[in-house]
RNA sequence: GCUCCCUUCGUCUAGAGGCCCAGGACACGGCCCUCUCAAGGCUGGAACACGAGUUCGAAUCUCGUAGGGAGCGCCA
């Protein structure tokens, strides 16, 4: 588009089921980028072996797809940048970390994590910020050696300079600086020799020239230790933007403790991906625009300067809305397609279309349809007390005459009307208590053409004698 | 403990000194429509955390207080 494209990513970490808050990060990176015709990539930070699985990093790119949420670049789809996922990238840091080391920005630590625990618990107590304590900082080449030979096997630690003011302009919310007085000599290398968080998400964006990093609000006080290594190593940095966190509706932040649902469950339980997208679009984010937008209209509409800064609640009832506003949106194919994992496998094609078209007005959450599916299709009819007062008001006459009407075609609710002689609610309430048992559902006229002429006929006639 | 971030209706938010005795959306109540429910239309109640200060004027600027959150990991 321009000399500087906007590059944005999303860096997952394979962990774990793919949640909201993941997604928000995720989605608000690829808007920015389409928003200015730019690239959103998609890297997987997987240098946690312990806690990392390959049916996470499989769940994680299933429901991004299922989003719409693709990449350019990344996992699966080839790039000029890759391999895209961390723990293929060893080749990348290695030269780099031996450039820090040699310059002594960084230097081996071999300190166990008994001491380090020790050394923290003990800080702490002391009212003291819990810091690495510099034991390894200042060894020699003599002392190092000693420790090698030993056995022990070194961690990388960056060595943080003194007296320095660490200046960042963020996205979201403005300059911030930071003294490296307050920030202690962190791991960049692990003793298992894999790279650590630090380091190899700095480099990776720097590498893979992300220029824009919208991410949780969480690592806002960490940035400037990614700034340091990035400069140490003389490589560019991206701007970086940090989101307020998504909190549950006890403002605590969002997991399954306060009602936090899983892309996979919301997948399942029938929820619409744009539905979604659409009520995290607006959760920290604000949108003049109340009707429901594709991913196209998001990215027209996303602002930085939109951004809010502070935490957001999610609710679970502003979900349902757009799920409704999306729900509506449907044509009846799409409708059908939407429920079919949901209904019965063995449905005549006119008879799904017809049970589609009857309960999807009154439908939200794809689950709902399993309360009617018994009343339409003939199970046994949960009663409630007032449908059954309405049945027997309305006495055998009734529906002695309206059974008269019934044919063995679709039955038509003008010709029942007509036989029972009634209108209104006179006559639908009755009809619809018989047919359904109860007083509130679907309009009755779709109803009745999804139902089966027999099994009318029975709900209609129990009640003649 | 130290550092940083945040604070407008119940919730999501508009608002960047006068347009705001604060606007929209969700939710809730009422009315209309209607066989009921849903949807839709109209409508109602509902907020600038608190205290100082700057200013002719503050939701908007400054300071403080309170509350919430995050970070200080060989997790990311």
């Amino acid at each position: 588009m321009n000399a500087a494209p906007v590059v944005t990513r999303f860096a997952p970490s394979p962990t774990g089921e793919l949640h909201l808050g993941n997604v928000r990060t995720a989605l608000f990176n690829l808007l920015l980028a389409r928003r200015s015709g730019g690239r959103y990539v998609l890297r997987i930070e997987d240098t946690d072996a312990a806690r990392t699985t390959e049916a996470h990093v499989d769940g994680l790119v299933a429901d991004l797809r299922w989003l719409g949420l693709d990449w350019d670049e990344g996992i699966g789809v080839d790039g000029a940048h890759g391999p895209y996922r961390q723990r293929d990238r060893g080749m990348v840091y290695g030269p780099l970390l031996d450039r820090l080391l040699q310059q002594d920005r960084a230097y081996p630590c071999y300190c166990t994590s008994a001491e380090l625990e020790l050394s923290r618990r003990t800080q702490l107590a002391a009212g003291r910020p819990p810091r690495y304590a510099g034991t390894c900082a200042q060894l020699d080449a003599s002392a190092r050696a000693a420790h090698a030979a030993s056995g022990a096997r070194a961690a990388l630690r960056f060595r943080i300079p003194a007296g320095r003011m660490v200046q960042f302009d963020d996205l979201v919310h403005g300059p911030q600086h930071v003294d490296t007085a307050l920030i202690g000599d962190f791991v960049i290398r692990r003793q298992d020799a894999t790279p650590a968080f630090f380091f190899a998400n700095a480099v990776d964006d720097s590498l893979m020239q992300v220029t824009h990093v919208l991410r949780g609000e969480d690592h806002l006080a960490n940035t400037s230790r990614q700034l340091l290594v990035l400069e140490a190593l003389d490589m560019r940095a991206p701007r970086y933007g940090h989101l307020p966190l998504l909190t549950g509706a006890d403002g605590a932040p969002l997991s399954k403790r306060n009602g936090a649902q899983s892309v996979r469950e919301l997948r399942e339980s029938g929820y619409g991906a744009l539905a979604i997208c659409n009520q995290l679009f607006r959760l920290g984010h604000s949108c003049g625009d109340n009707s429901t937008l594709t991913l196209a209209g998001m990215a027209e509409n996303f602002e930085l300067k939109h951004l809010q800064r502070a935490s957001a609640h999610f609710d679970p009832v502003q979900l349902r809305h757009w799920q409704s506003l999306w729900v509506r949106s449907l044509s009846p194919q799409q409708a059908q397609a939407w429920l079919a994992p949901f209904l019965p496998a063995v449905l005549a094609p006119a008879q799904r279309a017809a049970l589609v078209a009857a309960l999807l007005p009154n439908i939200v959450a794809a689950g709902d349809v399993a309360e009617w599916l018994p009343v339409v299709l003939g199970g046994e009819l949960q009663w409630e007390s007032d449908a059954r007062v309405a049945v027997e008001r309305a006495g055998a006459d009734f529906f002695r005459a309206v059974t008269g009407a019934l044919t063995d075609e679709e039955a038509q609710l003008a010709s029942l009307r007509a036989a029972s002689g009634r209108k209104g609610a006179e006559f639908f309430a009755p009809l619809r208590a018989a047919l359904t048992g109860r007083l509130h559902g679907p309009e009755l006229a779709p109803l009745l053409k999804a139902m089966s002429p027999a099994l009318v006929r029975s709900r209609l006639g129990v009640w003649i004698r």
